[in-house]
DNA sequence: TATCCAATGCTGTTTTTTCCACACCTAAAA
DNA sequence: TTTTAGGTGTGGAAAAAACAGCATTGGATA
């Protein structure tokens, strides 16, 4: 099984793999809405179709309206593409790309979620015992 | 001034400045060793030429060597990529994708990074109060 | 039936990708 | 000094891929 990322995509492709994973689910319609550099019905309705038939999404009918969602989870993507940014851009050290991430952004994070992620970083650390 | 991000190179283009980042500095041969898709010297060179050109890298002589290095600052473009990462793939939440991370990768972390994380996530945390 | 939407054949344009070939530079060898 | 070898930049050309959107067909629904 090959790990799900979206490099071997062309840009619009993969501009429109995010977009989906970001919604969950998009119609021709939202997707033309959505997109930041601008695409005609037809190609919204184009590229949806292409990457159903690359198999990375699937369409749904509600309606009369068809949606697309992501065949692959998005959790398992998003971890590999930050694994990839550790690697590329953090001296391949998730520990410091996280840590350099809080100590940036930290002041706008959800308090309780913080909270959340230190009792998270706690447990693993004692298990590691 | 613009966020440096990827987005709008081509494939190859950015395939490359992932390798650059990653490894501080290439020469054309080095590229050409270290890319995945097989590329010819003289293409390596071509792209990273262009990328020079196009100011994302820029070229020291040493010896009779050439050797690119990024001009962005790899921190930022890590810092954003994640950012674009939670985005799409974790709800819009930093620290949902963090946590997941943490929870998946955890047991393969080096102790004393993770320690270093979980002050620095105290920190921030009573910097709340 | 009329309308809405999807699929897709088709056509044309633009961008990307590739790499040869040539001119240059520099350092070392002859 | 001249030659040779290894490295570089880049023009150019061709092919492949990506991109775009019109126009038609067809299915479903109101």
């Amino acid at each position: 099984m090959k790990k799900p990322d979206f490099e071997n995509l062309s840009r619009r492709e993969r501009e429109v793999m995010y977009l989906v994973h970001e919604h969950g689910e998009l119609s021709a319609e939202k997707l033309q809405n959505e997109i930041d550099t601008a695409i005609s019905y037809s190609g919204a309705r184009r590229y949806l179709s292409i990457l159903e038939g690359k198999g990375f999404l699937q369409m749904e009918k509600r309606g009369n309206r068809y949606y697309y969602t992501p065949l692959a989870n998005s959790t398992e993507v998003g971890l590999n593409l930050l694994k990839k940014a550790f690697g590329a851009f953090f001296n391949g050290s998730p520990t410091l790309g996280i840590a350099t991430f809080v100590k940036r952004e930290g002041k706008s994070l959800d308090k309780r979620e913080l909270a959340y992620l230190e009792k998270m970083v706690q447990d693993t650390t004692e298990d590691e015992g």
